[in-house]
DNA sequence: TATGAATGAGTATTCATTCAT
DNA sequence: GATGAATGAATACTCATTCAT
């Protein structure tokens, strides 16, 4: 839909995979305070060979952030199909928390209503709706999701959840204990 | 050993509080990333004004997560006698929530199980939980909240809404909605 | 011949000879890198009050090095008609010496032929000059000290000694010993 | 463990040198409280260049002092197995200090007793120390320096004109006839 | 008059970004 | 293309000095 161009030649792509990779290592570890350098380094690259791929810092972290989400998004569309729409939407909700748990600052790629959104973000943020709806709404007519949870809601306890397990770092009993009650309040009950 | 020693002369006392007013907006606003520069300039005082009050920007921002705990305290303290302890539960917790839209960072108020405690932040942090489990076991003793729910998933669940309503500034009608399902989660139903 | 125009009130009197013990103090211990404030709070005294005596921190350490140089010239000066001229020259020598390893910065006192020369300085440095050479010459004269040193010289080593004796801290027999050698270079000898 | 690992890019090395005559001429004209700014003004170069090559001031100042003291050194070396030990030792002290008169805070270079000693400092100290005492050893052997006169003496009576020398910028003159009496305490003479 | 609160220029240091090698 | 040296704006913090209380 964009950027992308030409398809880079395979020793760029290499660093630029390596780039990627080095930055999410630091700024899972370090935040969004991590300096260029630290990541340059970590990545056995110079610093110009990061500014060749991304433009800025900035463009750097959303580069990580856009990964993040496009992963989710290949989750989600693998099990678009799956057997049991129930089961597999509140997995799905759990691994996504879990992720967080690990990932600092995935919570990015969590669609943020508030910032100027930018082109690209939006693509990937509306696909993101999009293939969350899906499984929402198949979980809906399963009847194992209440017919009145809507997506903004799903992406608001995703996103609350989400970045409480990463502040915070819940452990997987925890976070399972804690969702069964979010849970409990989305899950559809006879007499709704 | 602990401060407040000399009631501090009135321009100094009418000082601090415009640096941390100012420090609040700041921060709110711009993150903790903001220059000790900048809210000097939001204060209208010189730099050395906050530095004669806060030793350093660590010991500002920890003033201003001071004070909403306080006030977070108070309003419990307050509640911890009204007439109907559900009801006050589910409203004390929205209210929290609510704080959290206009006030950014005041989720550094709640515990945070993981970082450093210091002597002074621990004891906070230890006044919090009590206030919270007493409003929550008097709810559970009302039947109007699942025994099962401790004080550990109340935080959880507390920072978790803040943190995402503070995000992503939620509306009120949003907030509702959406703090509706959590609390359908928790609330107590015959056969628990 | 200048300055302590008025005599000074009893109490104000008081405070310039606290801020002026609380300086040399820690002056001493800090070097000139110390703080008003420091020394404010040594001196049991607000900040405003050394400024009403000392219109800058400049004039505070001029007038404590004035002090010193005071002390060495009514030493030297009591000593102008003691018993046995030699032993006398070479004791207070050392005496100088031993004075800075305890007093840092006690070297200002000593004319510096170099520095701008404004009046009060120039003024006592003059009188050292003379108080120093009526000691050195009635040593001469006593056939104690070599009849081509100088006075000249004589402040030159008197400096050089006491900066070294003030960087390195000498011990007492250290002192007497590494001056035995720069005496017997100065004392007089038979066939000169 | 040490550092001239890699030989630094043609450039590099230029501006090093460039910032090390700065910072020499800079801190001999302001003392150690010259600014970092200051340095890089006068060096042409950017604030950030410095710290490139030196982490922090002080491992600037330490670089400076170094480099002196390897001169030093190095001079001594040369005169190790010069023809006449005596003349060669008064010589070489009385080197050392015209080079304090113009190369301020060379001092540091001498040991300093006192202070902290890191290991790379101690180092070339020990190494300071050897050379003299192999100078001075030579003149005592050829019966050109009292059998008593010690190398703690020596550096403390270097040291001692040293500083005096920087401190009033003694005349070449000035300097040997000051010097004159130092040695004549110094010197070997029949009966010692 | 004494106090200490307020001021803001000045300091060392970091770091995103540019550009010569 | 890749490297990392250079840049300088920005940051937290200090301290001599002034001035309201």
């Amino acid at each position: 839909m964009d950027g992308e161009a030409k398809p880079l030649r395979a020793d760029a792509q290499r660093n630029r995979e390596r780039v990627l990779a080095a930055a999410e290592m630091v700024l899972a570890r370090d935040g969004t305070a991590a300096s260029m350098r630290t990541i340059a380094a970590e990545a056995g690259v110079g610093l110009g060979t990061i500014y060749r791929q991304f433009a800025t810092k900035e463009a750097l972290v959303e580069a990580i952030v856009f990964e993040r989400a496009r992963q989710l998004i290949e989750l989600a569309e693998e099990l678009a199909n799956a057997p049991d729409p129930g089961v597999t939407f509140f997995e799905f909700f759990s691994q996504i928390v879990e992720f967080s748990t690990r990932k600092r600052s995935l919570t990015d790629a969590l669609p943020d209503p508030d910032l100027a959104i930018d082109k690209d973000r939006s693509g990937i943020e509306q696909e993101m709706r999009r293939v969350l709806s899906a499984l929402l709404e198949r979980a809906q007519a399963a009847h194992a999701v209440r017919g009145d949870f809507g997506i903004d809601e799903l992406l608001a306890l995703l996103l609350a959840t989400s970045l409480a397990a990463e502040k915070a770092t819940w452990s997987d009993e925890f976070r399972e204990r804690t969702l069964g009650f979010v849970f409990d309040g989305i899950r559809y009950r006879t007499g709704d």
